[in-house]
DNA sequence: CTGAATCCCCGGAGATACTG
DNA sequence: CAGTATCTCCGGGGATTCAG
């Protein structure tokens, strides 16, 4: 397609996918949390994604676990033992976005030098 | 960031290439306009940028765009006419970005009723 | 049309302390 | 270990206005 203006429908709502998408996984933390819990064959304990995520604190972690669960791409699983275990673990509909998810891991590391580190904000 | 980082051990293999990633295009636009600026097929004005990410305001389309810019990620070319015309372009390293982008937009696309709305937040 | 400059609020997110 | 409970700061980002 030469011109993008091809779409004549007025989009009022948010017609674009990816808009849902930053509003589905907002935050700092969600995608790396996301990635992690994907990538993992299996459950994975809240300690463990703590140090995968660095370094969150256990506020963020808890809190950004409860949205993914809510969300229906995490499953939050409770034993009752002591010392306490909780244990989470993506959902199928989380594990489609792998493909996705790795194609920008990839460009991270393929670029990463090439990325001018930039300023994070601008004054 | 940590202020106080007092981790004693420096992490090979660096942090999670998406913490990267989410530092790269952080905010609620960044990953929209990045698409719509890698979809369009060759230059986009200002205007169309705005109605095309939808209620994003001026203000918030400029410093999303000069980040972009500042990152390597696009390409901004000012005409000196009047009234005043400013196109914007995704460069080669952010076109890498394509595929990667479109299937988080096909999975939200695919999933997007099933994906529990949710709250936005947790209070 | 593009964008800079202001004002301002709310919520993201870190630090820290406490609990079962 | 896996969370709550507070306190706080600060910056994202919306609304509005001015400028070239």
């Amino acid at each position: 397609m030469a011109r993008s203006e091809a779409s004549p429908v007025e989009h009022p709502g948010e017609a674009c996918p990816l808009s849902a998408f930053v509003n589905i996984v907002a935050g700092k933390w969600a995608i790396p949390i996301l990635y992690r819990l994907i990538v993992t064959d299996g459950p994975i304990r809240f300690r463990e994604l703590q140090r995968a995520a660095h370094p969150i604190t256990q506020k963020e972690l808890t809190k950004q676990l409860r949205l993914l669960e809510a969300r229906g791409l995490a499953i939050r699983t409770v034993y009752a033992e002591v010392p306490p275990r909780v244990e989470y673990e993506a959902t199928p509909v989380a594990r489609e976005l792998i493909g996705a998810l790795e194609g920008l891991a990839d460009w991270v590391r393929t670029h990463r030098d090439s990325l001018a580190p930039g300023p994070a904000r601008l004054t």
